[in-house]
DNA sequence: ATCAAATTGTTAAAAAATTCACGATTAACT
DNA sequence: AGTTAATCGTGAATTTTTTAACAATTTGAT
């Protein structure tokens, strides 16, 4: 398979998501100046992008919305991918119910919860099992991605748990750093990092202006 | 002030997490390759980083976990951060409750929804107003950074009063991008990106492993 | 006192990503 | 048909980021 730009593959996903957008609306083009203003990026680089996948684009007229979009599908989302929960309290019923998911591509199979009080319930169509069953129902499932939302104190042990289920792909939301084996890769993300590294950003580049 | 690449500054935060960590432990030394291990990035790209902003190690010993703390702090988070939230729904409550929050630097002074059954009560500490009151309050305090996590048909107008109240800095949770002014700066997580961004990200990085 | 091992910090090289400049193409208008 | 304006696609230049290589420093052991 061909490789492409890391870069690149991550904002194919928010031009999936505009494009999502703008065919609801019922538009037939678009043009990478329009997209560019709706991503806040530039046109140069989405069209940079999308030439990278391939042409598609009609000089003078843009790109046709939905063929831009089967593009890009093409390249970068091919299978539904499988996810499972760990830690139903206010933060994992919010990623239960999160609109995003419902849609297409992402299917949360199962969600845990240590306390028993929250087993043998669902939201949103997702069944909440005791803690204790995960590895069984997750080995018997096809499952790419586990996302802990735990307390703290409980994410290492969940980490292990998930690796030792022999998933290789974590998502991390609690606010500390989990370690895990060479060849699982790990995404943290920290509310309060997201927040305080775009606030650095944004005084940086506000210096840059002034410069 | 000096500038530090972007990367970098966004690294910091990472350290800063795992030297909490390590201090809470009681740990006064950690080396580069520990911090490597913890957060899942290599040694030399965090002594790169560290050196950019001082020489705080020593050789055969590592880092004084307090003082490289400390240092990083004054670079890089000076002061406290004031962020207002709208939308007081799944993701919302994770928000105001989420633990990160609570200590230090990120102060989330206010927080507003359209129900006003919500209007008057406080989720840990901080008061839910009613939409309406919201450009009265904002423009009293010294607010940052505004928080999009409303339902994704009402965010463009959250973003648009968010401009209107001179807030430059926009977290945005809802599954769709916002248009903003430039000078304005806009963070968009969208969960479902994040989750097929992993997902490729480790798929691609599989394959170069196999090559 | 000397040597060995571990670790930092730095300079240079390589790789990745972005931006620039501009030719090529198309649609609309006259 | 010819002209103009808008837009794409791309190779080169630039900037940013990462990786590599290695000298310098410190501790601990003998």
């Amino acid at each position: 398979m061909k490789r492409f730009p890391q870069r690149t593959i991550i904002r194919a996903f928010i031009y999936l998501r505009a494009l999502d957008a703008l065919i609801e609306d019922g538009r037939v083009y678009v043009s990478s100046g329009e997209l560019a203003t709706i991503t806040s990026l530039t046109d140069v680089q989405i069209r940079k992008d999308i030439s990278a996948f391939g042409k598609v684009g009609k000089p003078r007229v843009g790109y046709d919305t939905r063929r831009l979009k089967q593009l890009l599908e093409e390249f970068v989302v091919q299978n539904v991918v499988h996810v499972v929960l760990f830690g139903v309290g206010n933060l994992g019923s919010a990623i239960l119910r999160y609109p995003g998911f419902q849609e297409d591509k992402i299917k949360i199979v199962a969600a845990f919860d240590s306390d028993p009080e929250k087993g043998d319930k669902a939201i949103n169509g997702i069944s909440i099992y005791p803690l204790d069953k995960a590895k069984m129902i997750i080995q018997k499932k096809h499952v790419e991605i586990g996302v802990i939302a735990v307390p703290k104190q409980a994410s290492q042990q969940i980490a292990d748990l998930l690796v030792s289920c022999g998933v290789e792909c974590v998502v991390n939301f609690s606010p500390t750093n989990i370690s895990v084996p060479k060849g699982t890769f790990v995404k943290n993300i920290d509310l309060a990092v997201e927040f305080l590294a775009l606030f650095c950003d944004m005084s940086s580049k506000k210096a840059a202006q002034h410069a």
